[in-house]
DNA sequence: AATGAATGAGCGTTCATTCAT
DNA sequence: CATGAATGAACGCTCATTCAT
């Protein structure tokens, strides 16, 4: 039941925002009571920090998954964390509108355990990008913080676009975005 | 009035949201009643029409200003939407927050008015990519769609996370996307 | 203007009531602003007054005029009193409307000024029924207070359904309404 | 509750009108608070509904069932129909003011449910006059459908005048009008 | 484990009215 | 005569939350 209700309330956070949706509109769907949310979350609030908590360190744990591997260069690692966040655009993608959207709605208490984790997801892939640029993989003109956060902007925004059902698989779209990314886009 | 209420409730959209900020909030900072707020806009959503449309009619003219310069080749003219839109964050960040953010709560008559600038808005983009791509200057190998989705994702998340007066300037930062976007990040 | 501001509030007033119209919607008809309004009338309810004041006293001017006619009996002067009411349907109809509806919307003070001639109205029709069972027109076993309601019923429900346009003229439907309290409408 | 609720705004809406009754006025009388009263009623609207429609309900069995009655002669069922409306005052006054007064008040969708009812009413009345037209006991020279307004007219216009506890009880008022909608007021 | 009744604070909106110009 | 700006009180309604059962 507990997870009924944060799979529905994803949903709904998705579709419509935290605000939009009401206890009554999670449970209505549920075919349950107010009283039945109240018994699993001790307030809206705290069912909105389950489903970041729970996000972020899923992300987390994928994501230092591929660093960990070293067997990897910082290019294979660097396409395989694109790829992999578009790839789970289709089965997370619910969750990281909410994370991206909602955050706000998180007292300060809640965002001081969020924060430092989304704050290690960015470094983790400006690790990445700094690796490759010690050892000569990515070139070292460009400060790695300002460069990070340009392929962060690609991955995170197709969040809001990207259709797994669409015309390219997430497979090509990564790929595309890397090739970007590594090579540039100007004719040799 | 009418102007002092919109720059209020862009400063309390930006900050804590559009449903977030009651009416009272935003009259409250101005030493006015709520009255007068329904003197100047039938509702609130209208304020918000009122802010998008501001916002992506502004956008757009400054943009087609860039294409429509013919004595800039396509390079020249990426740099400068890019740079624009990185520049204007000062100015407009607010302005561009409320309308990434908040667009979800117009409704579907005033999205009628809306969607269709912001989809000329990427178009525009795309426009300059593909010509490049017919002229030579980009590489023709790499879908434009795609490739301009990355590009609008690079520049539109820096929105979230950049400081006008932080340790780069708008110059910077452009120079940086820019340079990342046509030559890559890959060593030679 | 102070004509045009009553002409078209009786209309309003009369199709949606008097809660349900704004001075907004009152003025907005007329082209003009709220201000003008407030020139003219003190107060929404005294504009309400004024309708009710020139509804009543016309209608006792009329009433009277038949009244006083020494040359009609009193069963002449029941069928012109019908008539004269359900012909009025038409020029006075909105203006009865808002009579009976609207009422209770008067304060206690300008209640004071219209009871009495409202009051006068029953019992002028009062008179004439007690005169007709004086002089043996009508039949004496029946109470007047009581035969003059029930006339009254008849007469005043028709402003609820009488259509001037309809299938039935003025003069068709009080000759039947006159008929009917005479004679009844026992078979022989 | 749900029942009080209604009581109590019955009074209240016969009282003050719809529109001049707030949620407040309702539920400050039963000491609970406007929660409360949403919780049990979607909306005011849904409220002035239900009591529109258990009143007309209410009003249509009563008089199917004197029409059904076979052993009753069309005068007889007039008069039981006369009768019992001016007998319900006492019970179903409020009712009834609110369900004549406030009907304006509905939306159409709810309007398309009470309107047939309310014909209906009409019509069965017209029913049983014409059906004593036919057999002989009511006069045939007169059109049905103005007589049955002209009665309803002077049972329905009872219900702004008539105490309960006034000089003359139920039973008599029913009798004068059913005698002088019956024999007349002419003297022979 | 779940329900149903109730609360209370807040919100968007309306509107009669005032008043300086 | 008329306007336009502003007020302030009220209203219908929503909703997260509590709690006895």
């Amino acid at each position: 039941m507990k997870d009924s209700i944060m799979e529905q309330s994803i949903q709904l956070f998705a579709q419509k925002g935290f605000k939009e949706t009401s206890i009554q509109d999670i449970v209505g769907e549920l075919n349950v009571t107010k009283g039945t949310f109240y018994y699993y979350y001790k307030s809206k609030e705290e069912l909105l920090m389950d489903i970041h908590l729970q996000y972020i360190e899923r992300l987390l744990e994928n994501q230092e998954a591929i660093l960990a591997d070293e067997s990897k260069s910082c290019q294979q690692k660097l396409h395989d964390i694109i790829f992999k966040l578009i790839h789970d655009i289709e089965k997370e993608g619910l969750r990281a509108k909410v994370f991206f959207r909602e955050i706000r709605h998180l007292s300060p208490q809640h965002l001081e355990h969020i924060i430092p984790k989304r704050d290690r997801f960015k470094e983790n892939v400006q690790q990445v990008v700094e690796e490759g640029m010690r050892n000569g993989q990515f070139r070292s003109d460009l400060p790695p913080d300002i460069v990070t956060l340009g392929i962060l902007g690609v991955t995170n925004w197709s969040y809001f676009w990207f259709q797994p059902n669409g015309e390219k698989s997430d497979r090509e779209v990564a790929a595309i975005f890397y090739e970007m990314l590594i090579n540039g886009i100007k004719a040799e």
